[in-house]
DNA sequence: ACCTGAACACCGTTCAAGT
DNA sequence: ACCTGAACACCGTTCAAGT
């Protein structure tokens, strides 16, 4: 790559990741282009698809997500990494508003520029959910894709801005609902509280 | 309403119908208006905002469905009532693509052409909730809310091509995770196979 | 009262012309 | 090699002009 297409590529990432921040996945792709002052053929030129600008902002966290994967494996009790993995996965597909559904559709579209992230991610969610499996502390009616589709779901959740403070919660009673044996309360994003004091909340109010 | 205005209303609306089928709830406006044969104008006329025009594609569904909670209440269990219940506002919730999320917007902002039918709507769930909450079949720590939330994520599934063909087992999923003894296989849209039939299914493949 | 469609300010995508 | 921006075919929304 010649070097003025490089910091073209650089700096029209880093505009990206601004604008997609603030607009979501859908964001304005003349827009990012005017803002990183390069000509829109130029974006184009470098991110032949919405989705590849989109893998580029996602990849890092992508792979850092497969190797947290890896390292629950080893640190943690088969049930905990499952479910601290999942939380992980809730949490990276969150960074930009609207990417789940981008990478729900991207898993079985196999020209999607997110495909492979997606496929690998899903083999890594899979991994850890056997394992738990076999253990007999996560149900057996379930394989990866439907934990894929569950943390997506989660994930989206957390995009409705209306239900976004509810998201934890959620997260929570999923999560029991995944699990063998396994209390909402030690799962879920506000342990700290307990169930009871859920139940105070409401009488409070 | 003159007679004219009338005619287009009614046109309009069967037109819009048959798009939003296709094309979901961001269907072009436009398009609505040129297959009605008719100037932009009326429409927006009529149908002042997307929403409003949402509004009365949807209105019939979200009446059969609050009358359809009053009627579960004295026909079934409160187990029962609150499932059935909770099967039907999803299945609404997926007329149209895209529906929910727009729904979910709707709760929180009064402005919105769906913010009424949303809030009602809420309260014939939460009313349910409510009853088995105090029979002691649902669990205590989720309200009205949680559960227009999770119904909500699970008509989202329903709305991904990928995730569709999941959308009635994980329903199954999640309807254990809010009752408080019941097995998934109770509950889910495939029931009849049973938890077995579904192990089965993938030491087969 | 009601309807129309041009006008405006936006999109995404492509591609000839420039360096 | 790489960049530019005009061109094209679309949007949603508004509003003066017509009946």
């Amino acid at each position: 790559m010649r070097a003025d297409a490089r910091k073209n590529y650089d700096h029209l990432l880093a505009v990206a990741r601004a604008v997609v921040t603030e607009q979501g996945a859908d964001a304005s792709l003349r827009d990012i282009a005017r803002r990183a002052g390069v000509g829109l053929g130029t974006l184009y030129r470098h991110f032949p698809t919405r989705e590849a600008l989109l893998e580029a902002l996602l990849r890092t966290g992508f792979d850092e997500l497969t190797a947290q994967a890896a390292e629950f494996e080893t640190s943690s009790s088969r049930e905990d990494a499952l479910v601290s993995w999942l939380r992980d996965f809730v949490a990276c597909a969150q960074e930009y508003r609207g990417v789940v559904a981008l990478m729900m559709a991207a898993i079985e579209d196999t020209e999607s520029a997110l495909h492979a992230s997606c496929v690998t991610m899903r083999a890594a969610g899979t991994r850890l959910l056997t394992r738990a499996q076999a253990e007999g502390v996560a149900r057996a009616d379930i394989d990866g894709t439907d934990l894929f589709a569950l943390a997506g779901a989660l994930a989206w959740l957390g995009d409705q801005p209306s239900l976004a403070p509810r998201a934890d919660h959620l997260f929570g009673v999923v999560a029991s609902a995944i699990l063998t044996n396994r209390a909402s309360s030690d799962v879920g994003g506000n342990a700290a509280l307990g169930p009871a004091a859920e139940i105070f909340e409401q009488a409070d109010t």
